[in-house]
DNA sequence: TTTAAAACCACCTTATTATGTGATTGAAGC
DNA sequence: GCTTCAATCACATAATAAGGTGGTTTTAAA
């Protein structure tokens, strides 16, 4: 038995996603509210499987709910529920740890589904929503291109570099002399078109190359 | 109609991925191939809508092949189906454009679904791989808690850092004198617990204060 | 109203970095 | 055998950064 949780500020809806899922062979529906005021203690109290949060509340809104909920780190199920794919809203959500991500013209039979899913450990996401998601994947990520042709001891200078370690420092770990230090680096500064050490490090995080 | 393209070594599967699709109202199966050899061509040639990639095949594998068509950037969906969620493919896989991940024990009436969403732009992913997805997204960025305190002229003289200045660049891009820039610094090295300036600029890389 | 903190500025000293110009050795490739 | 290049080291100078001490002014909270 699925123990849900609803948070809907419209009414028509809530009533309405409470009829389908208390209706349906094994579901439950332990509540239904209009906000998240005191889903803290109502969280606590019903003990849920899976939360469904909508986005879009007066007041405190889904994804406050949401970092309430994560802060007294419940292992529930959160599944944000929302009109629109927007960008930023999925984000912060899947940020915050939210479990899924479907939109409200989700028909019924697939709600349950994505439940389901939720319930044992799955992250159902509208594909829209999924689309978006791995977008910002291959966004954040840009590396296999340019390693810049650092290399094998240019590259653990670099290491050391963003780790923060001065010549000295890398030279004794390297068991090195100072001046060969500065020679690899002076040749890593050459390759990556910089001319500075916090650069250099900038450039290691941006392009991945540590 | 939705035009497929396989890419899978096992010959039973194969057949049966091509019968399947080939034989169900709305989709056509253009080719199954065993390997990646061609696939260059192949994808040229066929213009198919999705294709079907399996990730461990003999030879150029399937992480490959995708590279391989992300190269020629056709903006076909490219599906990838394999038999286990370990995270090291699904994240090089998504990295590299992949539209979605699905495992091959998905059932014939879902698989068709996916190859569906995928062909209209959606992200079909088996509920187990999004919800590593989604523990990537949350572990990559872990901001939020810790900005250290750090004021918003601080704020501004780490962005700066980051951006290479020294602090000449920085005193006359905010109109202050270099010693102020320095003092902020010495607060922002206090704050940070760091001592050099590429140390900050990696702890406002890998904690995003940035 | 006192306190605290942020933002601003100055001076001084030492340490570290950046840049330039060489040079030697050994391994890989032609 | 010759060339190229990574890796090593050296010396010298200028620029920048780091650390310390001390100060004023403004703003916001106690």
């Amino acid at each position: 038995m699925i123990k849900v949780l609803i948070y809907e500020d419209n009414p028509q809806l809530r009533e309405g996603l409470t009829m389908l899922i208390d209706g349906s062979e094994g579901f439950q529906v332990l509540g239904a509210f209009k906000n998240c005021s005191n889903i803290a203690f109502e969280v606590g109290s019903y003990k849920p499987n899976v939360i469904l949060m909508d986005i879009d509340m007066p007041g405190v809104n889904g994804i406050e709910g949401l970092k309430i909920i994560r802060q007294i780190n419940s292992d529930v199920s959160i599944l944000m529920l929302t009109v629109f794919d927007d960008n930023k809203n999925i984000f912060e959500a899947l940020q915050n740890g939210a479990n899924g991500y479907i939109l409200k013209k989700t028909p019924p039979a697939k709600l349950l589904e994505y439940i389901q899913e939720a319930a044992t450990g799955g992250a159902p996401m509208t594909s829209s929503v999924a689309a978006q998601v791995l977008k910002m994947f291959s966004y954040i990520n840009i590396p296999a291109d340019n390693d810049y042709n650092l290399s094998e001891r240019e590259k653990q200078v670099l290491q050391l570099l963003v780790k923060g370690y001065s010549y000295k420092m890398i030279a004794s770990e390297m068991f090195i002399a100072m001046d060969t230090v500065r020679s690899h680096i002076k040749k890593i500064y050459e390759k990556l078109h910089v001319n500075s050490k916090s650069e250099a490090v900038a450039k290691a995080f941006r392009d991945r190359i540590v």
